[in-house]
DNA sequence: GCGAATCAATACGCGAGCGTATGGATTGGG
DNA sequence: CCCAATCCATACGCTCGCGTATTGATTCGC
């Protein structure tokens, strides 16, 4: 059944960025303040005499799955929008995937938490400040003035974050499709001029 | 020099409110995780001998410093709205509040952030349930409909939300007053119908 | 002013996490 | 095949916070 020469469930191995993508899964699930050595290694099936091999420290460990996660985010965002000539479309389009996608926001959501923190807080200053320029710029190219432009990207951004905190950390019993689809237009026709 | 009958700089002798608003100040200050017995015992001056006097545990503590915030909630925000009976009026009054009072924000911040803590989560629900339905309510005094007030009020509250974390949390180069006010306009004529 | 209630200090034991040290296992290059 | 590099386990010491137990100090009611 099995080529002989391949094991089949011995023991991995683990490379620092298993280490780093264990840590981003538990901020997703449990926030940054449940990056802790220990736990992490029983979760990933070996103790902490193998976490300190790879890195000098806890907070080593977080810099790197930081690292990680802001690097991806450079190259997903844009892909996901790249596409889309019309800018009226293009904001549309990222309001509809801000909204439908909640469950993968989940990182940003606990690093948003986790602002305070001064390993997390460049990293959340470098991303915010893209993207609202992003906002910035998409709200100049449908018509607005520079200086209405900046205020209106502030405001979606922050209506943006406050959406997100509101919806995943309340655990609240969560919007149905069809009232979401109501909240999303109005969000729409409130936000983008036209 | 001073009244002789009176102890100067004794020791005021602690009662379970006291323990109560130091953790409420620990909470503005540094947010629920560090609303810890010993921590703020050598804070009150005392050792936690004295803590567990009042309190049976941490968690009873926490318990009972939301209990007196969300009274004291109850109480303030009515009183500072009340007063004004054009709707149009209150909401702007109302966000004018919110824009200049980030301080006395700290704590709601701090909770926003701590909502997934099981004790936190119930006061946050009621707090929010009934700063939406004041939303909802003022948005129908000035015309809207009720689904599209109700929208409103959800973006109005994310957007607070939102602006709260953002300007608190991301410790920021601080609006400027004149650039905070032209956003408030922003915000106002944006959010408010008319 | 005296006993009883109230408030506080000290001293434990416990668990969880960080970081270190050291030896054992596995893998790869010659 | 064997040495060396790589990866991991075990055991240890340390800090910090929770909660308990016990005794000591204050204050209040009478």
């Amino acid at each position: 059944m099995n080529a002989p020469s391949k094991k089949v469930d011995k023991a991995p191995r683990l490379s620092a960025n298993d280490w780093a993508q264990g840590a981003l899964d538990l901020i997703a699930e449990q926030g940054v303040a449940a990056v802790a050595v220990e736990p992490l290694a029983r979760r990933l099936g070996v103790t902490k005499g193998s976490f300190y091999w790879h890195f000098p420290s806890r907070e080593a460990l977080l810099r790197a799955a930081l690292e990680r996660w802001e690097q991806r985010e450079l190259e997903e965002v844009f892909a996901q929008l790249e596409g889309i000539e019309d800018p009226r479309s293009r904001l549309e389009q990222l309001f509809r995937l801000v909204g439908t996608q909640t469950a993968s926001h989940a990182i940003y959501s606990e690093l948003l938490k986790a602002m305070d923190h001064a390993v997390v807080q460049p990293v959340m200053q470098r991303v915010s400040a893209r993207r609202m320029d992003w906002l910035t710029l998409a709200y100049r190219q449908v018509g607005l003035p520079r200086i209405e432009a900046q205020h209106r990207a502030r405001l979606t951004y922050a209506a943006y974050v406050g959406f997100l905190q509101l919806s995943l950390q309340l655990g609240q019993p969560r919007m149905r499709h069809e009232e979401f689809d109501e909240y999303l237009a109005h969000v729409m026709s409130t936000l983008i001029p036209g």
